[in-house]
DNA sequence: ATAACAATTAACGAATTGTTAATTTAAAAA
DNA sequence: TTTTTAAATTAACAATTCGTTAATTGTTAT
């Protein structure tokens, strides 16, 4: 850095006084229903209850409220790379898909100043979470469902960056091959049918005789096959179902040659 | 602001040296390609000139080289509306689409030190641009289509910047009504399917025969009609054709249901 | 007049959709 | 063992939409 250049350039504006990075993890969790039935999805996300007190004894800036995960930015990593750390960090989970979705810089959004947060979400598949942990600042970790989130008086503006979030993973569940986050590597139709259904309400994707006719030709998942066998599994059914992968194709929409 | 809380809680921290933001203010310029043929058109991106010294006399970072417009956020604004009001002034332009795409925030992106950028972009309709002017800091505004961009030597990491505001405009124009933004309020199909083009490559619309017969039933743009009399013009050929506008109909697509 | 040409309509086989019914399979109940 | 049950899968079929080629319309230029 220039120490030239910030003389007359940088100071004449007055700088923010904190870059942070939150991340709004989101999980599907099953639960069983009866035997043989395919277990029903619901979407969670994941918050850390603020501690009342901050390491050295003072009060904690909305102590006590839940918060997405998340914390100031180090000036040698982006916002991304944050993310990153801090889900690792506070979760101890790594790998996963995390995206960048906003950015929320209203002055007046946190009390300690003009204070820049950007915001991300990530997929976790239900089994990672399992070995979640508290970090540090977070006296607790929990995983609430999308009724039981906005009910709650959370920290900050993290309301609305939630409901952002929400959102935005809707539109993603929709337009990317997304949903292979929330399943295993190998999965049966009506697995998919009840990620999707979790985030996405389209008529056609309930009724079983459309989705089922049509979801073995998308382009972008095909039936698991060793030695020309197809392979099949009774994990959730009395009859076996065929196991089906998510492939490399990226599949490409326009509203201009979609149907109506 | 409580300064009880700065104290203890981001002082520990260090905090960015400049929050600035960019905008990529794309156009599509038509140019005549003969006479009752509908005009060719291109993508254009606006760049101004940053100039070699600044008003103090010093030498300007990056001088000479061709830039997004942009700069500092105040404090008391957003990203967002730092791009609004930066727009404003640097080009005189109001009252547009700006969309928030991407955080730049990689230590040593700006020689000036730790500085985030928010990238935005903007479409205008190619009319509304004539009246541009350069601003305080730029000596030169100019129009720049997609080839000629990447050729030039631009300032900071605006080449990647550019690239993925092309990479997002081509997205929205696939996915939203976004290319009402480069049209009339009343248009031909020819011209839709011009715009159409500047950015997106898929086969059928370059098939005359199909863009024709399937667009007219498309459910976000209609027919427009005066006392029952459908409007045509003959703006761009000598058979009349038909007008149409785009109505408040939102489109939905999902990869789950779309044609392959 | 008539040739040219974009816009528009017509026509038609092929493919896809929405829907209902039938079949398969293996566990559970009788 | 036989029957029942429920999900997965296939079959069937009319209605719709698609991709394509051909014909028609309206206006200008020759």
């Amino acid at each position: 850095m220039n120490d030239n250049f910030l003389n007359y350039d940088v100071s004449n504006y007055r700088t923010p006084d904190g870059y942070t990075s939150d991340i709004a993890v989101f999980t599907i969790i099953s639960t069983e229903v009866g035997q043989y039935k395919p277990p029903e999805k619901t979407l969670k996300i994941m918050l850390i209850k603020r501690t009342e007190k901050t390491k050295e004894g003072h009060s904690n800036l909305e102590g006590g409220k839940w918060a997405l995960p998340g914390g100031f930015i180090k000036p040698e990593e982006t916002a991304y790379e944050a993310a990153v750390r801090e889900l690792s960090e506070e979760t101890g989970i790594t790998g996963l898909r995390i995206k960048h979705f906003g950015v929320y810089d209203q002055f007046g959004r946190d009390k300690r100043g003009w204070i820049i947060s950007n915001a991300h979400y990530a997929i976790v598949p239900e089994n990672k979470l399992v070995k979640r942990r508290a970090a540090d600042d977070a006296s607790e970790v929990e995983l609430f469902s999308m009724d039981e989130v906005f009910q709650l008086d959370l920290a900050f503006d993290h309301k609305q960056i939630i409901e952002e979030a929400l959102w935005f993973i809707k539109k993603d569940m929709s337009l990317t091959t997304v949903a292979k986050n929330f399943l295993p590597k190998q999965f049966v139709l009506s697995e998919l049918q009840g990620v999707l259904l979790t985030v996405m309400d389209e008529p056609w994707l309930k009724l079983d005789a459309q989705f089922f006719r049509k979801a073995p030709s998308l382009p972008f998942i095909e039936k698991v096959v060793k030695d020309g066998v197809p392979q099949k599994t009774n994990r959730w059914s009395k009859n076996k179902a065929q196991l089906y992968r998510f492939n490399d194709f990226e599949p490409y929409v326009s509203i201009y040659n979609a149907k109506y």
